[in-house]
DNA sequence: CGCCTGACTGATAACGTTATCACACAAATC
DNA sequence: GATTTGTGTGATAACGTTATCAGTCAGGCG
């Protein structure tokens, strides 16, 4: 009685207490701990009291595994991300707790860094620590869809974001990219331009890319060809991954390189799209008046380029919220619901980087 | 035996498999199953092969919880970051999570988006969800500090990162910050300049910003005015968060209104730069010639931005190894080890945005 | 008075693993 | 032949919860 920090038992501060030592301290049985904790059925208010005031003192947190195991239901949702860098995970992530957190459940992000092994491991971590559900937000590829099969199978609920893959239990959440790439390219169209580069994509993966296939398509509807040679991209192996500032430097380099550069850039991205930029103050080139450059993504940083970026803005935020209302309508109601398929829309942003084509730069060079 | 892919039980595709299934579709006890899976203990070539047949037949997944529990480990470790959308946290991220993987750790990224109540509840939830240990590099505050004595009570392995807390049992690794910002305020006073200002740190915070101080140190050596106006930042309430490009935009508007704007600043961090250098684009002055701007972080895209932006380097990815190297330590070796704290030298990476002062812009407005 | 209902409390048995002990058997050792 | 050692296998009891069932005790009702 002379000691008031230390118990009795004398190993106050060592491992985490238990709902048995929580019932010993109150003197009431276990199951009446865990309904004063949980807030459920009857208790008087004395138990209430007794088991709230041992709680406190011996700062006992409910343990998460167990009452997992226990209840099959971890109130966790995995997050699956390409990466971590790019805004555009962070907002998706952003807007994906908005709804969980509210809800009550907690997030487990993975990101497969562009690595087809990081990506497996991290699904199966998620998958062995049972969370409720997915949101997988990672490129597709034939692997990839391969361990998705198994997840769905164990009617795993899972929510794609802007992904593919024709499952009556799977939702997916998207933003209309190719409607995005189109109106991006016939801007530019509109404005002058017949030779429009493409800076970021590599051949192998332009066939995924629908924000390429609008660029294509626009292009095709105007009656302009599809040159080869204005179509660059980072060199093969790097993955199915992304495309950064430096392959936009490189891109356009090699496009300015060429006997009859474009007058025009459409980038993958802002971060290329910034890379591509940054090629052309080198080369002396002004932009927008010796060159436009279109991005896109509308990333925060691309209101604050010199000058400022015309750029396609994709609701990314809005894209996360969705994905979660998904993916807890699935958890909480069940799989039987019917796939749903969101499909949001993108909207061109014109700012200073694209302008009207002015005469031909002097072809004398 | 028509049927080739359900199991007479019929429910195959149902719920999860468990150990009980695959023993008894083996014809074996628990226990061996749990030793081929694990690969611990006694096991005849034949019975290893019974299993594991079974184990692919079934699409078996040990269940994390079931196991973390009765192993009294987790195999996960928590990191909590203020903010996602930050390079730096991504790289930080980048540095724990190789260690990790390497160690065969998985991670629980949890963010407190600047809000005191989010960095409880996610620390919270991976206290609850008994992670190994955590990483830590929220930004400095009272009550997280409390929050943080709590968990350190329990034995919670933890590693800061960045963020002072003197506790025999909590690593710290940082960058040196105050140097970094005192190198970069040196280089603009060796190339002329005299009126230096620095955007991004409110009255509030100031105090706690290690390259802010640095700043400060590198006037006073030099004999210069700390001039009160010169020192912009976010206005207040935006909580103890970063300083984002808005930030610095405003802020070099309000420098470039004095009756004497300064003819280099310093900002708080690479976004901030990119944000005063967007003013005084947007104001028709001249960086490097007519204003130097310096950055801090050396994020990918400083490489890019035009003029490619001055800068400091930190050496974030390191700091996630280190961080991660020293959890594990804590976590396998136990809490007595001495605490370590870790700091990693900033070097000044100049580039295109600062110059030597130039004679004065005309002062008549 | 007997019976029911509602408020309250506790014992018991899971949830899916694994540590530990116990046993069985063969080969090697004394 | 008895003991040890090494290899292989299984039964049992946890890990910390909570769902479920089985009470107990008032008080209200017929």
């Amino acid at each position: 009685m002379t000691n008031k920090r230390k118990t009795k038992s004398g190993k106050d501060s060592g491992r985490h207490p238990t709902i048995l030592d929580i019932a010993e301290r109150a003197g009431v049985a276990p199951m009446t701990v865990s309904r004063v904790v949980n807030e459920n059925g009857y208790v008087s208010e004395a138990m209430r009291e007794k088991v709230q005031r041992a709680v406190k003192e011996l700062n006992y947190h409910p343990n998460g595994l167990a009452r997992s195991l226990k209840r099959q239901r971890t109130h966790v949702v995995g997050i699956l991300l390409p990466d971590i860098a790019n805004p555009f995970s962070a907002q998706l992530i952003s807007g994906i707790q908005e709804i969980l957190q509210m809800r009550g459940y907690a997030s487990f992000i993975c990101t497969s860094e562009r690595s087809l092994e990081r990506e497996q491991a991290g699904l199966s971590a998620l998958f062995d620590h049972r969370v409720d559900g997915v949101v997988i937000a990672t490129r597709e590829t034939p692997t990839g869809n391969e361990w998705l099969s198994r997840l769905v199978e164990r009617q795993l609920p899972t929510v794609l974001v802007g992904r593919e893959f024709p499952h009556p239990h799977v939702d997916r959440v998207t933003a209309d990219h190719r409607k995005g790439g189109y109106e991006a390219t016939r801007y530019l169209i509109s404005t002058g331009h017949k030779r429009i580069g493409f800076v970021g994509v590599s051949r192998a993966n332009g066939k995924g890319l629908r924000r390429f296939q609008g660029y294509l398509a626009a292009l095709r509807e105007h009656q302009l060809p599809v040159e080869e040679e204005l179509i660059v991209g980072p060199d093969s192996t790097s993955g199915p991954g992304y495309s950064t500032q430096d392959d936009g430097y490189q891109g356009m380099k090699r496009l300015l390189n060429q006997r009859r550069p474009p007058t025009a850039v459409f980038a993958r991205n802002d971060f290329t799209a910034i890379g591509a930029m940054c090629a052309l103050h080198d080369a002396g080139l002004s932009v927008p008046d010796e060159v436009s450059v279109v991005g896109f993504d509308n990333v925060p940083l691309s209101a604050y380029t010199s000058p400022p970026l015309t750029t396609v803005d994709q609701p990314t935020v809005e894209q996360g919220r969705q994905a979660a209302s998904l993916l807890l309508e699935r958890i909480e109601g069940g799989q039987t619901r019917e796939r749903k398929e969101i499909n949001l829309s993108c909207h061109l942003i014109v700012r200073q980087s694209t302008g009207q084509r002015k005469a031909a730069r002097r072809q004398t060079v």
